[in-house]
Order: structure tokens, then sequence, then C-alpha cells
DNA sequence: TATTTTCTGAGGTACGTGCCTCATAAAATG
DNA sequence: CATTTTATGAGGCACGTACCTCAGAAAATA
């Protein structure tokens, strides 16, 4: 026979199906002994509830929101794009996913998008922003309105409610830091590392694995202080230009945030010879172009369709209180050189 | 309103839940004519069959079957700690995976396996094996039995039928060539090739990619020609031997098959010098324990647990004739080295 | 036109669960 | 012991689809 259902488990309990499914609901009216007598007959017959038949009958569509920067660049499209494209894939699954953007550097406005959220609205969010005093409190709020929380790319460490759907920052640092050891020979030199802002925790962590592995295996290289753009081409063009003057002998550079563009446009002004070696982070339309042309040596990726659908496993997972198949939601840090670069379009 | 139903697809097409029925299921006794009033109702409703719903309707489930070789080593056990997860995973969704073997060097055993199974048991297919004429035939078979068909990690390119899920393997090769060209530095020397055996496919593939690349960017070192194993120790051990007393200069090797432990016991026992660059297949435990303690530099992985879900997936949407979400079941070639290894456990 | 054959509609039951109401049994309270 | 409160059972409708039967309409054939 198949699947144990409730009539069996109401059978082996000696109760009810009304009971049952009191108990299932945490529903209250159930007396302690009674719900315990269910819950020894679901281990015993190893009844798992049928999600489908359940969601069927709640006739409810999971509503997720995934919460992201509202400035535009390569790497938020790609994770739009993911979005999207779990959206279809989702609808036979009663699944719809919106998506709202706020400011990434005003935390306030970013809490108020999120205090703005009711539970009819939504049942679970994906949160991609740096972790600030208002936004932290505004995830507890959620947590408290029974509304599910994943932390997306950015993590949110003090907000236990919130799982982390993201790469390991400091792993991928040192993961950058073993390929600019070994892509630059024996060679000696500056190497530059080049971000948008040091105050992100993302940099902190990438910087710091960075270091020791430059430590360990590159003490020939000098690895120079982070160097920050705050966003800004300008800026970026005449920093750039302050550190190829200062450091005739550039023999890599570290790209540490995701957008590329700006930095490489500046670095491609002053000409950086062919045997420097660049690194960067995320498979943008850019950074595929450039590792294709050979401008650009190697990205570490974090898989941006899985992260989408990890966020969205581990929230509807944490709606239903079920567990989650751990190994599934861990985020790999790849590789992607030119030779296994993947074809096109969204990756994997 | 939320989705629209068979209730809406009938009001629009002007037919009854009956005549909506025999033409989702493609069951006999519609006019030609009204089947395509139908289908036009379907497109202009953008009516998607919900699947939860469906089965559940059907009491079905899903039973999916992995045939793989039955000898063991450490990536097949891999391959079996992920099926076991996805089937745990998968309780929930009415899918069933059993896994059945035979011997990896025996088509006509191969063909028997698949032949054996009738459409009661299985619903779907998932296929290792070198393409050979009795497996290819025995692929067709099974496809006019409407059981649905996926090559697994080895390609049949002759079976029009299975979709494969796997790596690109000649991609992958010239990705290990590229690590390779770029890890040994400027030094000279010899690089060994070890495979079990060049009879396979997947070898000659890699063998491919990775001489195009050592050819481009190394021409100071000598690609030997592949020495083969044919899964021996004794063999292994000797060749091994051989191919270190005739190069004194050995600067790197690759190891093409996806169990490194038997060449790398020889290896060794050898002696490789520390600046010798190893490079693998596949994060075995073994793989895993010699990339932490440095005597292996870096493996090729194609990610199990990607590997195994995609192939249901696949499956599953063959089984529906449903689309797919193709960018989902392309299987990314991965590159780990000792700093951006998984923590532990099956890989995500 | 009469007859047969092929389509089509109407309506039912089932799948496993959620969620509701109503009645009754058991326990706790006065 | 009488009364109130709390637990529980019984039963039904709903979700969206599959699949069955039966009757009747339309089309094809004689």
């Amino acid at each position: 026979m198949g699947r144990p259902t409730t009539k069996d488990l109401a059978k082996a309990a000696g109760v009810s199906l009304a009971t049952i499914d009191r108990v299932l609901n945490a529903r209250s009216g159930v007396r302690q002994a009674t719900v315990e007598r269910v819950h020894a007959a679901i281990k015993q017959l190893n009844y798992v509830r049928d999600i489908s038949a359940a969601n069927l009958a709640r006739s409810k569509d999971y509503k997720l929101v995934f919460l992201l920067p509202s400035h535009d660049d390569e790497f938020i499209d790609t994770i739009l794009a993911a979005i999207s494209e779990a959206n279809t894939a989702l609808l036979h699954e009663r699944t719809q996913i919106s998506v709202i953007r706020a400011p990434a550097n005003d935390p306030h406005r970013i809490a108020e998008e999120i205090d703005g959220l009711s539970t009819d609205d939504v049942d679970g969010i994906a949160i991609m922003a740096p972790e600030t005093p208002p936004v932290r409190d505004a995830i507890s709020n959620l947590e408290a309105r029974g509304i599910a929380v994943v932390a997306f790319v950015s993590s949110q460490p003090n907000a236990e409610s919130a799982d982390f759907v993201g790469i390991n920052n400091e792993a991928a640092g040192r993961t950058v830091g073993q390929l600019m050891a070994r892509f630059t020979g024996e060679r000696r030199g500056a190497v530059l590392v080049v971000t948008d802002t040091m105050q992100a925790r993302d940099s902190q962590e990438r910087r710091l694995g960075f270091d020791a592995i430059m430590a360990k295996y590159a003490p020939r290289l000098r690895v120079l202080a982070s160097m920050e753009t705050y966003g800004d081409p300008a800026r970026t063009a005449q920093i750039i230009n302050a550190g190829f003057q200062a450091n005739p002998d550039i023999a890599g550079i570290y790209l540490m945030n995701h957008d590329l563009s700006e930095t490489m446009k500046a670095v491609d002004a002053q000409g950086a010879p062919p045997e420097c070696v660049i690194i960067g982070h995320e498979l943008t339309p850019e950074a595929r172009a450039r590792l294709r042309g050979g401008s650009l040596d190697a990205v570490i990726t974090q898989d941006v369709g899985h992260l989408v659908r990890s966020s969205i496993r581990v929230l509807k997972a944490k709606m239903a209180s079920l567990g989650t198949v751990a190994s599934q939601e861990r985020i790999r840090i790849e590789i992607t050189m030119r030779e296994n670069m993947p074809e096109n379009g969204a990756p994997v």
C-alpha cells in the first residue's frame, strides 16, 4: 500500500479525522495526551503530509517577495531574470513571486518597505540589504507577524530568524587569493583591490580571506589597501589612475564587488599589461564578454538561479515548517573561466 | 481571480468538462475541430494544468529508476547518496526512485536490464552506461513503450529520445587544460594523462579539449599519450612507474576518470615533486582529503546532487510532456580547489 | 430516410487535505 | 450533584483534476 494518509493516522491513533486535523495544524482544543498519541502515530507510520493535496484543499498560493536594491546593475538584472524564470517555472506549483525595490544605502526606506508588508499580501520574503539596525528590527517584526524571512546574498548575522542564502564570502576571498597566487606564476609586483565600499560586510569578509591566502602563498606580491569607488564613475577613473601611477609593477587586480564595468573601463584606460591577472565576481554579461575576450581571467560566481530557487525552497519550508534538505541549500563558490563558462542565458 | 481551471476552459471552448478531459489527456472520441477549439481556449486563457491536483486525482506516483554501473567506486557512491537524498526530499511529491545496477562493460547485460522494465513498474529511467548498439536499441524500445529516458553522465548521442544530463566533456577537458597551463607557471616538462580506458567517449572528449588548450597555451609542456589502467590496480602501479621512469621532468598529471584513488596511490609511491600539478575529476571523499592535504591541486566537478535532481525534473517533464526550464538543466563544469570546497556531505 | 457510428454533455465518485458546524462525551468547576 | 467548560467525533463541502457511465446529439453510412 502507498503512503499513509490522515485516515490511517486516525485509525492508528484511535482518534477521529477532526482531531488529526487539529493536531496537524496546531489548532487548539486537543488534550496534551491526545496530541502526543497522534504524534506517536505519525512517527510510527512515518506519515508525511501531502503538501500538494494540502495546498489544493487550502486553495492557497504561496506569495513570495524579493526585496532588492533599487539601483540597476548587471548583477541585479541577472537576479531579476532568474526570478522571472523561477516565476514561470513555479506557476505549476501555486507560487507567485513579486519584487520590490529599495535604495541599498537608505536603511529607513528599506525598513519602511518591509514594515509595509502584511500577511495578506505576503507569506515569505527574501531580503537583499546590508545589515543595519532598522532593517534588523523590521525583520524581527516580520517574524512576529508570521512572515518567513531569508537573507538573500547579503547576510543578516544578527537576525536569527532569517536563514542566509548566499556564499561564504571569506571563502570566496580565499578562493580569489589562491587563483591570484597561482595565475601570477612567479611574478612580483603590486595587487590592486577595488570595491565600491568597505562598509559592506561582504567586502570586509572577502578582503579578509583574500589577504590570508596572499600572505601565505604569495608573499612576493604587494597587496595594496582597498580602493573604494563609492559607485561613482569619475572617482573610479581617478583612483584607478592614481593606483597605476603609484605602482608601475601591477601584477594583479581584484575587483571585489559585483559590478565590474566601470572599474574595467578605468583599467582599460590605463592599459593593463597582458600578463596582469584580473579576477572579479559574478558572471554578468560584461564579465562574460571580457572572459571570452581575455581581458578578465576568472570570476567567482554564485549561481544566481540557484540562489533564487534556494531562497524559494527555504521560504516554503519555513512556511510549512518542514525540514529543508540542508545540503541543497548550500550555495557553491564557483570559479568561472573562459573554458568552463556556461554557454548563455541564466545560469543553472 | 486565480488560475484558469478546466471549468473555465470548458466554458471558453463551449464544450463540457468531459470533452476537456478527453483533449487534455489525448483520449479518443473528439472531433478534430473540437480539439482545436479546446487548444485555442487553452492558449487564450493561458491555461496550465495543475499537476498536483492531476496526480492527486490519478493517485499516481512517479516511479523513476536510475541504472548505474554495478562496480563500486567513490563517484558511484556519491551518486547513490544523492539519489537517496533526493528520494527523501521527493517523498512529498509523489515520486519514488529506485536503483538498478549492471556491469558497465557488458552491453548485453545492460540491455537486458533495460528490456526487463515494464510500464507498470517504471515511468522514467536515467541511464548511466557507455553508448553501444545493444543499449541504443534497448533505449529505443523504452521509448516505444512510453517510458521516458535520459542519458545520465554518459551521453547517448545517437539515441534521439534520450535527453542528456551531464557536462560537456570537451569543455571540461579544456578547463583542465587551462588550469594546468596556468598552475604550472613557466615550468617545462612532461604531463601524464591517465584514465581507465580511452574506449569511453567521455575520455576521448576530455582528451580532445585538454590537448587543444595545452597546444595553444602551454607548448612548453610535453603532453604524453594517454595511459590506460583498465581499472586494474597492478597495471596502474606499473604504468605509472613506467611513466615516471621514462620522464624525470613530470610537471603535471591529469587524472581523467572519476576514480582517482588507485592512480594517486601509485603516484604517491613514485613520489611526485611538490610543484607537480595534479588535477582530477569529481569531488569524492578521497579527492576532498587530498585537496585539503595539498596532494591534489584541483578537481573538475559535476554537481552530483544537481545531476540527479536535474534528471528527475527532465524525466517528469517528459512524462507530463511539459516544457523544461532549459537553463535549469544545464550542468555546470565546476572547478573545486581547497579554498572553495563545499564543507561536507552531498554537494549542492 | 432509416440506421449505425461517432461525438459530446451531464453528472457522478475519487484523490488527500483543510476547514467548518453540530452534537455529544469527558473533564473540570461550582 | 449540577453545571460549565473543554475534547472529541461525525459529517460535509471544497480544491482541481482524472476517469467512469449513460444518454442523447450529430454525423456518416446504407
